[in-house]
DNA sequence: GAGCCTATTATACGATCGTCCAACAAGCAA
DNA sequence: TTGCTTGTTGGACGATCGTATAATAGGCTC
């Protein structure tokens, strides 16, 4: 019998793997814990072969990055395909989902704290502004459908993000400070309040 | 001529500078900067004094945390005490503050963002609850002098917590998204809501 | 000035880091 | 089967990490 010493992958695959086991291990360790050989042993493969794929430690992170983004936009996309049909449903959907799993996630937390932390590198910060401007053109497309006057919109965006970003912030920080459901109920608050205020401009 | 190879210094203010310098070196580097060495150059002591001072890195870092809590606490102290006496533009000064230095400063945000990628550490948690809860007070007070029923004052608490959180967090990530003067008006915004829905439900 | 206390220095130690590279072997082509 | 391509391994390398410790010397007391 020969049991071969390893498998080879297709390429892409292998890449890809290799992105989940950061994510993985970031999740579970935060940034000081991704080094290339825990990576490589979360990947079950050899330290050297994170160098074969990636130019560097860095230049993997940033692809992480890109990935975990584009899941927690995916997990945010199917919130808002799930609820009802009604723009005031959609939206109000999307930023409560922010407020329970995969996202409210201790996990994605220490993820995204450990992309932030390497903001300063320019290789991140080009995914970052990447990963944020599509998050606001979601939001922004899901208020253009209730009806929010153009002029209105990107304020209320930011300013629906930045309550969004806070609440989801504290939830994984201290999960004993408010629950999930109250979060909801602030969030639903200010976007009613966004709501009224375009309503009353326009009469 | 004899020029001494290093001068004493008092314990206490020995631990400041050291703390101080700690505060210095996260600003500049982050997180994965902080090393021993590191911190002992820009204090100019040798590397060993850190750990005849501090049981570790970590409980330096701990400290440093509580100092910079509390230097970012009384920053908001006197953003209030420079403010118009009427309760109103307290609280308003209170909140608007994170959006100037030396609040809003990205060297501050490095700083908070170690604390953050730190927030696993038992160490680090117990100081991290410990300043939000005087953060939460300070605002929950300025509330109160705003007459805001004490039904509403939690949750008013914090949700404006979250949306300034936010506005801060953005505001040193991408400073192009908008501007601190936009961030005042959104913080103003909300303020007003919770005041006009305190002043309906107890008409 | 002598002597003591201890703050301070300088260095050693083992562990781990990112990167690099020569050798090996899986899997396809002929 | 033979040979080639290249995905993959595993260890070497120098740098840096946190910690521990013996030696040094500032600064006070007597």
């Amino acid at each position: 019998m020969s049991k071969p010493a390893f498998v080879r992958s297709e390429p892409d695959v292998r890449r890809q793997s290799l992105i989940a086991a950061t994510g993985r291990v970031l999740a579970r360790d935060g940034a000081t814990g991704a080094s290339v050989r825990a990576i490589a042993l979360e990947a079950g493969v050899s330290p050297g072969l994170v160098g074969h794929y990636f130019a560097g430690i860095d230049a993997l992170v940033a692809e992480t990055y890109a990935a975990t983004g584009q899941q927690v936009r995916d997990a945010l996309a199917a919130a808002v395909a799930a609820a009802d049909p009604d723009p005031r449903s959609r939206v109000a959907a999307y930023v409560t989902a922010s407020f329970a799993p995969p996202i409210a996630d201790r996990g994605l937390f220490a993820t995204w704290i450990a992309f932030w932390s390497l903001s300063g590198k320019s290789q991140i910060a080009a995914q970052h502004d990447a990963i944020y401007q599509s998050y606001r053109d979601d939001l922004a497309a899901l208020l253009a459908e209730c009806g929010l006057a153009p002029a209105e919109r990107r304020l209320a965006a930011i300013a629906i993000t930045a309550l969004v970003d806070g609440l989801w912030l504290e939830l994984c920080l201290l999960p004993g400070a408010f629950t999930p459901d109250e979060a909801r109920e602030l969030a639903a608050r200010q976007l009613d309040g966004y709501f009224e205020r375009s309503a009353n401009s326009s009469r």
